[in-house]
DNA sequence: CATCCACAGGAACTTGGGGGCA
DNA sequence: TGCCCCCAAGTTCCTGTGGATG
């Protein structure tokens, strides 16, 4: 026939008009940028400059449900702060071999003006002394979703601090944590630096270890010699600090935040401030932003789906190699968003977490739409013995099946039969036969084809 | 209105696997 | 090699409880 292989390609390539440049649109991207978070750039800028000046900031908590752009200001200033430190430590360098105070000047000078976020440094910096005098700032960067253990905080915080030899770091496991805790000291100290620790989902920390560890950031400093460190704490959940230790609540929460959700209009303003670097400008349909906005809107005016949507929409228009974006593209993202969530998080199930989804789905698929805990346990019990795997008691299907309502694949609610006790009634919230074909398809193979012989005792 | 069912869910404990250190 | 530590997952035990019912 004649036909190259990298005809392929050719043909691939004709949906390529409409991205520019798609990582604009991912949520990992840190624009120049942020429209409607300027005063809360500006905020939090105006407490943490004190740190280039040599003093500690206060502890910051930043609040905020999500998508409402927590997460990349607090990057965009961490990425700010570590430059303008780090142009300072080589101005201060330059300043011991040079007395020409004039170029000195206009040299820092013109160093801040490259800060475009954030106001007028130099009417701050006016103080010589300050500059001289000043330590190196370092910022860290902490999930507290992955890292929820106070062992691990700790060890990733020191491991991160600077980029150490191998055989410098601290290990995953092995020690006691207050061997963990002096090691952290010595780090932090031998750096001699001002250490400021974002700490992302910090309220994950306390849900799973207590606030021992919050505890011990927020009293390190008495401890150190040459370094200081600075916290801050960033969550969705407005309460986090009730749960804490009193000591413990008023250092952390010594300046506080909120970020108000997005509403349509901003929403839209954010996303027309992207789609112009994302895409080529005649490629997109006028009502596209403004359809996207309002979707995001209603769901809490998360920022972070609006820009998802975007995305995959002009990802779906391209792959049907529509020279434009529109509505109709929105339109099946959002489902296709949707589905892939669900396929996602069941892909990463434990195999017994599986095991109980998959018991509530074949309930569901077999006209049993609402379930009983005894019944999925029974169910659950019948699959697992031909898997052939360890059968858990009923206390810990309970537990698994709680994981699943908190990832919203399935409905829990407790209801009571009076004198016949009381349960919780399950039903799921997902697709049936689609997941269980995945499973089928995937480490469920072994039980496909096989019903367990169901008593159903429960009527509602 | 007290009773009582049948389970929810918290707490303490166990087990087994990761590893460090002398 | 033996002992120590941390941690996750699971078990056992037990107290708490919503509301139909006698």
């Amino acid at each position: 026939m004649g036909k190259l292989a990298s005809d392929i390609f050719d043909i691939l390539d004709l949906g390529g008009r409409i991205f520019k440049n798609r990582e604009v649109l991912r949520y990992s991207y840190i624009p120049d940028t942020l429209p409607h978070r300027e005063r809360e750039i500006m905020n939090i800028a105006s407490i943490l400059i004190t740190s280039l000046e040599g003093h500690t900031p206060s502890n910051i908590m930043i609040y905020g449900m999500t998508g409402t752009g927590k997460t990349v200001v607090s990057k965009l200033l961490m990425k700010a702060l570590q430059e303008k430190s780090e142009m300072m430590d080589s101005k201060v360098q330059k300043s011991f071999f040079n007395v020409d105070s004039t170029f000195l000047g206009d040299d820092i000078a013109a160093a801040f003006s490259t800060l475009s976020i954030v106001l007028d440094f130099d009417e701050i910096y006016g103080n010589e002394l300050a500059r001289i005098l000043h330590k190196p700032v370092k910022c860290i960067y902490i999930n507290c979703q992955q890292m929820d253990t106070q062992y691990r905080v700790m060890t990733q915080i020191a491991n991160r601090l600077a980029p150490l030899k191998e055989e410098d770091r601290l290990p995953v496991s092995g020690l006691p944590i207050d061997e963990v805790h002096c090691r952290v000291l010595e780090k932090f100290d031998s750096s001699n630096s001002l250490i400021i620790i974002f700490m992302d989902e910090i309220d994950r920390l306390i849900y799973k270890s207590g606030d021992d560890i919050l505890y011990t950031l927020t009293r390190i400093n008495e401890e150190l010699q040459k370094s200081k460190v600075s916290i801050i704490g960033i969550s969705n959940n407005l309460r986090f600090l009730d749960y804490l230790d009193s000591r413990v609540r008023s250092s952390l929460g010594a300046e506080e935040l909120i970020f108000d959700p997005y509403n349509a209009n901003q929403l839209r303003d954010i996303l027309t401030h992207r789609a112009e670097e994302a895409f080529y400008s005649e490629a997109i349909d006028h009502d596209v932003i403004s359809y996207c906005a309002a979707i995001a809107a209603q769901e809490n005016g998360d920022a972070r789906k609006a820009l998802d949507l975007l995305r995959v929409s002009a990802e779906l228009a391209e792959r049907d190699h529509s020279p434009r974006l529109s509505v109709i593209y929105v339109k099946q993202a959002q489902k296709k968003i949707e589905m892939d969530r669900v396929t996602q998080v069941v892909r990463t199930l434990p195999l017994q977490t599986k095991i109980v989804l998959y018991s509530i789905l074949q309930q569901k698929i077999g006209g049993r739409i609402k379930t009983t805990t005894k019944e999925v346990v029974e169910t659950y019990s019948f699959y697992a013995s031909k898997m052939d795997l360890t059968v858990l008691g009923r206390r810990q299907v309970v537990n698994l099946m709680n994981e699943l309502d908190k990832l919203g694949l399935i409905q829990t609610k407790v209801i009571s039969f009076g004198r016949h006790g009381r349960t919780t009634v399950v039903e799921a919230n997902v697709p049936g036969t689609e997941i269980i074909n995945n499973l089928h398809n995937g480490i469920l193979s072994k039980l496909k084809g096989i019903k367990p012989r169901m008593l159903y005792t429960t009527t509602f």
